[in-house]
DNA sequence: CTGAAAGCGCTTACAG
DNA sequence: CTGAAAGCGCTTACAG
């Protein structure tokens, strides 16, 4: 096979310097819009392709940016970190990709290989609030762009699915369909997912003048179990002249949990409970006509989000802070019908 | 800050030459003991890190792959994407994700940028038959390992998951459990993966002296509908005599529309039916005490399978040929009981 | 607008 | 066992 033309070759056949070919490939300088043509023309003749290593080698820039996970096996990381690679991909930049396990240790040995690596810059993945400060404490070099659901300092560049936006939303969708007694059943206190999604669910209940049912967010786990629980407690209150006619529920495993206890009681959903879900991370195992209403975090888009603000970073065409991603609402039959039976959600 | 310390401030600083500390610091060439200590021990002294991009410029090594998926997007290729860039990372290999998206035109674009990017190798993702003879065909010139279910030419690297294992095992396992009625019930002819569990499955029954109930596997989709459909079908064949005490179905969702039927018509499972699947993709969606006997294809296991061969591949230490990954097996309540009733399931 | 030349930080024949 | 020197393929002051 022949071997692949250098960017000389191209000089030589154009009849121009090294210099100058470079520069009319590169569309930098002044060259005239003639010599111009004809390097370009003579590259594309010889099959031109520049030598990313030569160029990464003089410039500096290796066009390897490194993606650090707290942890790559976690539910929140895969699909980011998936939306991130596929991004930087498309744009031509490769990827070292780095799972710390959690472990402070292993971060800093990372860290370092990333050093040596010349990334371009870094995309932390994660909710551990002591990453930040762990990676910026180390003051590196190059852009750091966070995707997380905790919060971060305003200074940091960060990418976040919005899920104060996304309790706002909840709260103002059950509203709208003339629902009176909503109660949200949620997942422990300070888990900051949780904590953003009470606010904005708080908020809007308070806007619309309306009091949260249950006397507040019933806090426990993201299990179903927990939502069966809860549904438990919610009929006990009803049964005792409380009514609750619709809940928001902090993932889609709690709406289950409730689904189920309601059912067992032959409480209807939703015609005597309408409940919201958080995560869609069933869709593809439910079943096709959307058994459940919830809110799609869209993780894939924030690590997209997150990779093109690093591109931008290194570029220097952004500035720090945060910039939140709309979950997508996707509406089921658990609010607006037909009344749901056990089978029809898997 | 101070700048880093080049090789060459390493060899001025030991007093030896360039060359010298080239050697002894990448242990190659004659250098004599002493030489060599003194010249990592001023390396560690300077924190000297070799400069990854000068070295790939020269070496022509870029310490970068590819992953050229299919499609990013399915189930199939995002564990095994995870799986393969996150064993690549821990040994310091970048890489390019690419989704071809099923398109010729995307993928050949992909391949020339690759070609510019210099990479080492390639790893392929994906089931399309027609990928690896694409990809062949431009007789890339690094090595090419494909992960992949479709049966590969033994020219190629390949690693797969053992469907064929998987379907000999279960048939294996429900005859240990004592049952001798047992039932396939599968996707489409002609998927390489379901053919695969198909002839393991056959071959163990036949090596069991023991015919396949409702006279051969049942053929449909990957549906939860065509499971249930499924299960009609074999509760009419019960009715008429025909007995059915197990089923192996070719994925989860048929395993839970099986149950569905069955429950409806109030057939125990596993009492009067026991049932195992494939997949274990609700493992964490499911509850935790395992409801579905199920095996679980590890693909994230495969993916970092894949990319070790790789890496092997570049450095010349394997030969061509495919390996299998073992799938787990999951025992749940489907097989070994209690009897499952609905909400055991979600 | 164009070109000759230096230089990026390594590896590796080649010669001793 | 050790070293002087060439070279990898680009970019970019510097000089014209």
């Amino acid at each position: 096979m022949p071997k692949r033309a250098s960017m000389s070759d191209v000089a030589r056949v154009a009849g121009v310097s090294l210099t100058t070919a470079s520069r009319a490939l590169n569309g930098v300088g002044r060259v005239s819009a003639e010599t111009r043509a004809r390097v370009i023309e003579t590259a594309e003749r010889l099959q031109f392709q520049p030598d990313m290593l030569a160029r990464s080698f003089v410039t500096g820039r290796s066009f390897i940016v490194g993606v650090l996970a707290e942890s790559a096996r976690g539910r929140f990381s895969m699909p980011l970190i998936m939306g991130a690679t596929n991004y930087l991909g498309r744009e031509n930049i490769a990827a070292v990709t780095l799972d710390a396990r959690g472990t402070p240790r292993i971060l800093n040995d990372y860290l370092k290989r990333l050093r040596a690596r010349r990334i371009d810059g870094l995309l932390v993945v994660g909710d551990d609030p002591n990453r930040a400060s762990l990676v910026l404490s180390e003051d590196f070099a190059v852009p750091v762009v966070f995707a997380s659901s905790s919060a971060t300092p305003e200074t940091d560049y960060v990418v976040a699915p919005d899920n104060r936006g996304a309790g706002r939303a909840a709260a103002e969708y059950l509203i709208g369909l003339g629902r009176r007694n909503i109660a949200h059943v949620t997942a422990a206190v300070h888990d900051p997912a949780v904590d953003a999604r009470v606010d904005g669910f708080t908020e809007a209940m308070r806007s619309a003048g309306m009091p949260i049912a249950m006397g507040g967010p019933l806090y426990g786990s993201y299990l179903q179990r927990w939502g069966t629980a809860a549904g438990e407690r919610i009929l006990d209150s009803m049964a005792g002249g409380q009514p609750v006619d619709a809940i928001f529920a902090a993932n889609d495993e709690i709406a289950i949990g409730l689904f189920a206890a309601f059912h067992r009681h032959g409480v209807r959903v939703p015609d005597d409970i309408a409940i919201v879900g958080y995560d869609n991370r069933l869709a593809g195992v439910m079943r096709p006509d959307h058994p459940l209403s919830t809110f799609d975090p869209d993780l894939s888009t924030v690590g997209e989000r997150a990779a093109e603000r690093l591109l931008q970073a290194i570029g220097g065409t952004t500035t720090p802070g945060i910039h939140y991603v709309q979950p997508t609402f996707v509406e089921g039959r658990s609010t607006i019908g037909p009344t749901l039976e056990p089978y029809d959600i898997l």
